[in-house]
DNA sequence: TTGGAATGGACAA
DNA sequence: TGTCCCTTCCAAT
């Protein structure tokens, strides 16, 4: 379940465990067979993320071999190095929607991939689990089943990588790929996101913030956890039209954004609690934490299983945490349903 | 066994 | 605004 955080890690993910090798694309489940057939045997020559979206670079099999590790920046910088041309290249652009996941599994010689690959097999976007591959005695590893409703496998020398679930996945080029970006907002944790263009966009729209917040074409990559925990930082009430916020309270909402994000993909979590306020989740005085609503589950991070990692009931201010007490002032956290969307914030502290 | 819910988004009206 | 799609997991029947 991705905010921009997840996919940029995704993006890293790939480079790290199939930068410059020739891959095997299949669909295993039969919905993507057509573009698997036009990538198979094909380079992976690039590895970006924007936003929301996942692209990976493929360069005709018989391009020459990047005998160095690690993929070129970007399309340029590939053809400075001879590798691919960006007429040449046909991008996978992928993108999670609200459940679809990539799923890794290497072989006992894989790079660590921040924890994500090797036994125990974990996924990437969403939740671990599941068995693995071969006993590590083995020499040949054996690369594992496709498990559920596999779109795309990419098979490399020693990793392989499962989609599951996209709401887009697609081969396209790199004339479509620009197009696909000429719609989509700055990214707060790509080098080139502007901030400039972000603060300009709310500024001139009455939409409440809230709301563009969540519009790819104003930010990219913020999803309904980041869009609700920065405006409670910032104090801001999402229902307040984005025209009437201070240009410089939206700007500090990208610079918070920035740092937000970056660590988010670091980390694989969002954390957006200061430690002061985490404790026991709540104001200093006046009881016990609430209990969790039962059903509420715990949202799902896919952590890099660091053991300093803030628990997931400690890590913000207000998502899923309707009903409880702001860990600030104290009041009940409100919900509302707006876009289709739970929105979360706090009456008292953001207006 | 069924049915919500989930960190999204495209498209129609 | 509403409707639909994608897939999995877990709580409730």
């Amino acid at each position: 379940m991705p905010e921009g955080h997840t996919v940029h890690r995704l993006a890293r993910t790939f480079d790290t465990l199939f930068a410059g090798q020739g891959l095997r694309v299949s669909s295993p489940q039969g919905r993507f067979a057509d573009g698997a057939g036009v990538l198979d045997g094909r380079r992976l020559v690039a590895s970006e993320a924007w936003g929301k979206q996942l692209f990976l670079g493929f360069a005709p099999a018989d391009a020459p071999a990047d005998a160095a590790a690690g993929l070129p920046a970007d399309v340029s910088d590939a053809q400075v190095r001879g590798v691919s041309s960006a007429s040449d290249t046909l991008w996978l652009r992928t993108h999670l929607g609200l459940y679809g996941a990539w799923t890794f599994a290497g072989a006992p010689d894989a790079p660590e991939v921040a924890h994500a690959i090797g036994a125990p097999r974990r996924r990437i976007g969403e939740r671990d689990s599941v068995p693995t591959s071969a006993p590590p005695s083995s020499d040949v590893w054996e690369v594992p089943e496709p498990r559920g409703q596999v779109r795309v496998r990419l098979l490399g020398v020693h990793a392989v990588a499962d989609l599951t679930g996209p709401t887009a996945c697609e081969v396209i080029t790199t004339d479509e790929k620009r197009v696909v970006e000429a719609r989509l907002g700055p990214d707060p944790i790509r080098d080139d996101g502007d901030a400039d263009a972000f603060v300009a966009a709310v500024g001139r729209s009455r939409v409440t913030i809230g709301q563009q917040l969540m519009d790819q074409a104003v930010v990219a990559g913020v999803g309904n956890i980041y869009r609700a925990e920065v405006l409670f930082r910032a104090g801001v009430d999402p229902l307040r039209p984005g025209r009437d916020v201070p240009a410089a309270t939206v700007r500090a909402i990208w610079d918070d954004l920035v740092v937000l994000m970056r660590d988010g993909a670091d980390h694989g979590a969002i954390v957006t609690t200061r430690p002061a306020d985490r404790g026991a989740g709540t104001v200093a005085e006046g009881g016990a934490e609430p209990v969790p609503a039962p059903g509420r589950g715990q949202t799902r991070q896919n952590t890099d299983g660091s053991p300093d990692a803030v628990p997931s009931d400690q890590a913000f201010y207000v998502y899923h945490r309707d009903g409880l007490p702001c860990r600030v002032c104290g009041s009940p956290v409100l919900v509302k349903e707006l876009a289709g969307r739970n929105l979360f914030w706090c009456g008292v502290c953001q207006t």
